[in-house]
DNA sequence: GTAGGGTTAG
């Protein structure tokens, strides 16, 4: 169409802006609206051009405006016809704000805005205040947020409902609940989408109870809830995984005769899901005549998550298209319930079968499941995708690929990403403090919090248990004291259970028993299972059975399952030599069936990742690994190596029986498998599911004089790294 | 002289 892009080359000389009249009963206008097809309006516009009807403020303002907004019509085409009006009239320029606002630019609505407060005559309206809100709104932007609110308020429109209405949305988008439920306070004639905004809003922001509480004064205040309310009060009762509410506010839909269309059955089916109430989910489910692609995927997420993957798989082989967010449900689903290796295996089917294009929600949870199991080779080619991809990193990939090389054991290239990173907020911030913490650097991970404080992040909770897990690894107690006091007075952060614990097992670590016992009593919450185990495997290292066995005793009490607290009294007898407890409470074990965890170590090789549990003779190549081990422990033992016993004793009696059990745990099946397979250049890296045990961590260090090899092993806790006969953690672990 | 704000999944 050749008129649209020069359009005064076509322009009929007798017909100027000038000579149109403004009749606005131009019989053309009234079939703008009637278009079915981008064709006809295009010959429309044609046409207008062609006789000078464009060039009247008001015909250009119709075209446009069906252009922006009939549901065939493109954007791009809808800006080319809008660079085409000479002199757009407010309505004009309020149009293009508003398709812009909800378009995937939104930035472009505020750019607009700014070209009509600089270019055009006019000021803005009370119909221009709710779309330009809406763009900072969708680009969360608090300041211009704010400067727009203050230009409501200057042009006197602080009372408009709509524009009232927006405010609160936009404040609740960039996270200030207080700022909207002041604007809230001040409209004078609240109307049911300012009750919904509120109640939306704090449903969103995890404020289910206050929600709740609005929805009871809305009801009270007479004003009639309609199908989005419904909608945010199931989004609140979700949030509170409150089964009962929920099924009463599908009774009050129904009492009220509110009208269930699919976004709201789709919301019902999701509290129902998530509420734990399948059979109600089932029955909704097959009940409904409309799906769409969130139904099915809310099926799909809900079976994942519960751990019936045939179920979800059958929904995802069944759903009519299968884009990327039902892949990602079934990944994630296994990866947040331990699986990692099927996570992986399901995120290499679609890398095959093509179906669909991994997104950043697909990654995240991928490079979760690598960092679970230590798979370093396959999170780098990952990282090597997104690199190849350019998809941008923002804060919640770059966190999971700190994470995943972190816990892979690869503490540079976390630091590498972190410092290349061009945004962190306090998750990004966070993990890398973790990451250093678990590698036992503490004083960095010390540093960085300082760091922190030099930009505008405040950290979080979970940023003081990171920092207070980095003094634990580390053996920093006074910098621990200093943070853990400083949490409520200077940050407004009120410690809770998980950083009591790390304050029991820093003190406990360090031979401050009696000061741990002291905090404990002091604490003004009731202990946890936690903070008892911290002090129990405080006492292991310092051999102190009578604070031990008043832990084991609060521990059992809380947790009367938890078989470490079991071994780990039995241990602490059987290193004081305490041998009738020690049967006494292996009977005890053997009665009530509790087992000690099967040691587990992964470690991978050409990107694939191998599994040995203790004593396993399923590796194929398992010959070749206990002749490896063989050769292992008699060259140690010709250069002064004796195994340590103490950490077996309670489990077997004869001698020898002792020292095979030792060299059946699984890390040094996986260390001699590292030493036949692995690539010499590279560090052998071990995930083991316990904490490694006194014996291993001493072969691993000899290992790795003895054979010139970096070994890296990440145990329940920690990581170790052994290299020319040391490790890391300095035997403070 | 046309029009506006709030909605479910990952």
């Amino acid at each position: 169409m050749e008129t649209i892009s020069t359009p005064l080359l076509s322009l009929p000389h007798h017909l100027t802006p000038q000579t149109v009249n403004s009749n606005h009963d131009q019989p053309v206008l009234s079939f703008i609206d009637r278009c079915t097809n981008s064709n006809q309006l295009k010959q429309i516009h044609a046409l207008m051009i062609r006789t000078g009807l464009f060039f009247d403020p008001y015909s250009s303002s119709k075209l446009f405006a069906a252009s922006a907004l009939l549901p065939f019509s493109s954007l791009d085409y809808a800006r080319k016809v809008f660079d085409q009006i000479p002199k757009p009239n407010l309505y004009t320029w309020n149009t293009l704000i508003r398709v812009y606002a909800s378009s995937r630019e939104p930035i472009q609505g505020l750019l607009i805005f700014l070209r009509m407060c600089n270019e055009s005559p006019y000021y803005p309206n009370k119909f221009t205040f709710p779309f330009v809100i809406k763009a900072a709104a969708e680009i969360f932007s608090l300041s211009v947020g704010q400067a727009l609110h203050g230009m409501v308020i200057k042009a006197s429109l602080g009372a408009d409902v709509f524009i009232s209405n927006s405010l609160i949305h936009l404040y609740f988008s960039c996270g200030y609940l207080d700022s909207a439920y002041g604007v809230f306070m001040m409209i004078g004639e609240k109307d049911v989408v300012s009750w919904n905004s509120m109640i939306t809003g704090l449903a969103q922001m995890g404020r289910a109870e206050k929600a709740l509480e609005l929805f009871r004064i809305m009801e009270a205040e007479s004003v009639k809830p309609n199908d989005v309310t419904m909608v945010g009060v199931l989004s609140a009762c979700t949030k509170k995984l409150d089964l009962k509410f929920g099924r009463w506010v599908c009774s009050y839909i129904e009492r009220n005769g509110i009208h269930v269309n699919l976004t709201l059955s789709n919301a019902i089916l999701y509290m129902y899901m998530k509420c734990g109430s399948l059979e109600d989910a089932k029955r909704l489910f097959d009940k409904m005549e409309e799906k769409d692609i969130v139904t099915w995927t809310t099926m799909l997420d809900g079976y994942a998550k519960l751990g019936e993957y045939e179920a979800a798989r059958r929904v995802l082989d069944t759903m009519p298209r299968q884009d990327i967010a039902a892949w990602n449900a079934l990944i994630s689903g296994y990866e947040q319930n331990w699986k990692p290796k099927e996570a992986l295996s399901i995120y290499h089917e679609l890398q095959q079968s093509k179906i669909a294009k991994p997104d950043e929600i697909t990654l995240v949870s991928t490079l979760s499941a690598c960092a679970q199991l230590g798979a370093m080779e396959i999170g780098e080619c990952i990282h090597a995708y997104i690199k190849e991809q350019e998809i941008k990193l923002n804060c919640h990939l770059t966190t999971s690929l700190i994470d995943m090389y972190s816990k892979c054991g690869d503490i540079k290239k976390a630091l590498e990403v972190f410092y290349s990173a061009e945004r962190r907020d306090v998750f990004v911030w966070s993990a890398m403090i973790a990451g250093l913490a678990m590698h036992g650097q503490g004083r960095a991970a010390i540093d960085l919090f300082s760091s922190m404080q030099e930009t505008t992040i405040k950290p979080n909770s979970v940023t003081f248990t990171n920092v207070l897990c980095a003094c634990s690894h580390a053996g920093l107690v006074k910098e621990a004291k200093t943070f853990f006091n400083q949490m409520e007075p200077v940050y407004g952060i009120p410690p809770e259970i998980q950083h009591y614990s790390c304050m029991v097992d820093i003190l406990g670590r360090a031979g401050l028993l009696e000061e741990a016992v002291e905090f404990i009593e002091k604490m003004p919450i009731v202990p946890s299972d936690s903070v008892w185990g911290a002090l129990l495997g405080a006492c292991q290292i310092h051999g102190n059975v009578e604070l031990a066995e008043l832990a084991c005793g609060h521990l059992l009490e809380l947790d009367p399952g938890n078989h470490g607290a079991y071994v780990l009294l039995s241990n602490i007898y059987a290193k004081t030599g305490k041998w009738d407890s020690v049967s006494r409470l292996r009977k005890h074990m053997r009665v009530t069936g509790l087992k000690k965890e099967q040691g587990c170590s992964t470690i991978e090789v050409n990107g694939v990742i191998h599994e040995f549990l203790a004593g396993d003779n399923c590796h194929p190549l398992s010959g070749e690994i206990y002749s490896k081990l063989d050769e292992i422990v008699m060259k140690l033992k010709s250069v002064g190596y004796v195994p340590n016993k103490s950490h077996l004793l309670q489990l077997i009696e004869e001698d020898d029986m002792q020292e095979r059990a030792l060299n059946l745990h699984s890390e040094k099946l996986a260390i001699a498998f590292g030493l036949l397979y692995g690539k010499a250049s590279q560090p052998i890296r071990i995930i083991k599911n316990l904490r490694v045990c006194g014996d291993c961590h001493s072969v691993a260090k000899r290992v790795s004089r003895l054979y010139n090899r970096e070994i890296i092993l990440r145990d329940r806790y920690r990581f170790h790294h052994f290299s020319g006969g040391q490790c890391s953690c300095k035997d403070y672990w």
